[in-house]
DNA sequence: TAGATTGTTAATCGATTAACAATC
DNA sequence: TAGATTGTTAATCGATTAACAATC
């Protein structure tokens, strides 16, 4: 049977009881982080949930009673430090320290995500490359040498990684997505175009650009 | 002030009443339609809604109330056709036929939305691609010729291009999303890792992987 | 001090689910 | 017919917001 409760984890002790963090509430930390970093590199140190949710088109209240959540990070009159802040979620999000993370699928998603800078100082980097071409295995991209998928599960095994990111043909994914599973893969940022089924303990976040095209052309006018 | 209702869109007469759809709903759809047409890519014919909500980890209520605010799809007993089932949400989702698409920014990520062939059958093709960069503009990828982005506004009128994906390096992207609200896009599709101020007429929808990657490392141990 | 803003509570609002009559 | 499944209602559950005491 499906558990259909909002998955819900427990963070913050809080006097005798423990509190539980909705999903939904870490799905915005995220953008709050992502947002509070852009505020610092364009040299602002303090803000407030007011200004932040203008930013990002949510509420203030929401920002207060997200963080609470996790603690009290800000100051009555004044607001948040922004450096604070963004150490905090950092924190929380477990992205203080880099994540080496695995990319199955080296075709052009795969090349684009290989030279993507933007992992950088955001908590990840991939460190491995998989792919069942023979004659792209053992080229490098960004300088990485791509490694043959057949020895996914020893290679993603000794270098005990957890996280993976998978550009393969839909056809393959879950295929592959398995092998990820059986490796000690925990979380999978799966990019094909297809549900992935997967044990509950693993964590699969999913990227399809129809899917938000399609979100977007429902409240359009018709051509 | 910001509206904090829900985005909510009226759809169907149902009796003398019209209903309103949630965005959480709208959400939905493109991954029923994503399923549906695997189904039936495996030749089924026919699902219920209990089949198609474990396949999704949905209820199968849910999915039944979802459907029920754009009319009847299904048979008591029976379920529901799926190519029948599929027609209808191209339709609510209208993209029954192909929406032309402009691709802005045609770097590592550009080339590979430009080659993707996961468009074709979706509801969406890459017509016209744009790049500030003088040694790539005039050149092809995939058959496109890429632009010249001064002339992005009144390539996007001639056009008459209503959807954009956005694939420029953060730094330009609000000043490139501020032109194509100019040339008349309505929905945008945002892959630089930014928050873009729009007019609430224009949509956009936001994919940035290092999101996806901070939702899931929360869950995770501490390595 | 006066003004601003937090963290939190309680009320409101909306989404999900259980249950079932209808019916294929 | 018996079994299965829809579409819908009402109840439950959870998320959001308004409001405000606390306090910087």
């Amino acid at each position: 049977m499906h558990n259909h409760k909002p998955n819900i984890v427990s963070e913050k002790r809080h006097g005798m009881t423990l509190r539980e963090i909705p999903d939904i509430v870490v799905g915005r930390l995220p953008v709050y982080l992502r947002a509070l970093s852009r505020m610092s590199y364009e040299g602002q140190q303090i803000t407030s949930s007011k200004e932040l949710g203008e930013r990002l088109g949510i509420s203030s209240a929401q920002i207060r009673k997200d963080l609470s959540h996790f603690g009290e990070f800000g100051k009555q009159g004044t607001g948040y430090q922004i450096e604070f802040l963004i150490q905090q979620l950092q924190r929380i999000l477990k992205v203080g320290t880099e994540w080496e993370v695995a990319l199955v699928g080296v075709g052009d998603l795969g090349h684009a995500l290989a030279h993507y800078n933007g992992f950088a100082n955001r908590g990840f980097r991939i460190t491995a490359l998989f792919d069942n071409n023979p004659e792209v295995i053992g080229t490098a991209v960004n300088g990485l040498t791509i490694l043959d998928a057949t020895k996914l599960v020893p290679e993603i095994q000794a270098r005990n990684l957890k996280i993976a990111m998978l550009a393969v043909p839909a056809d393959k994914a879950q295929a592959v997505a398995s092998q990820l599973v059986e490796a000690g893969i925990e979380g999978i940022l799966n990019y094909a175009p297809i549900n992935l089924t997967v044990p509950k303990r693993v964590r699969v976040q999913y990227i399809d650009p129809v899917i938000h095209l399609q979100r977007m052309t429902f409240y359009l006018q018709d051509v």
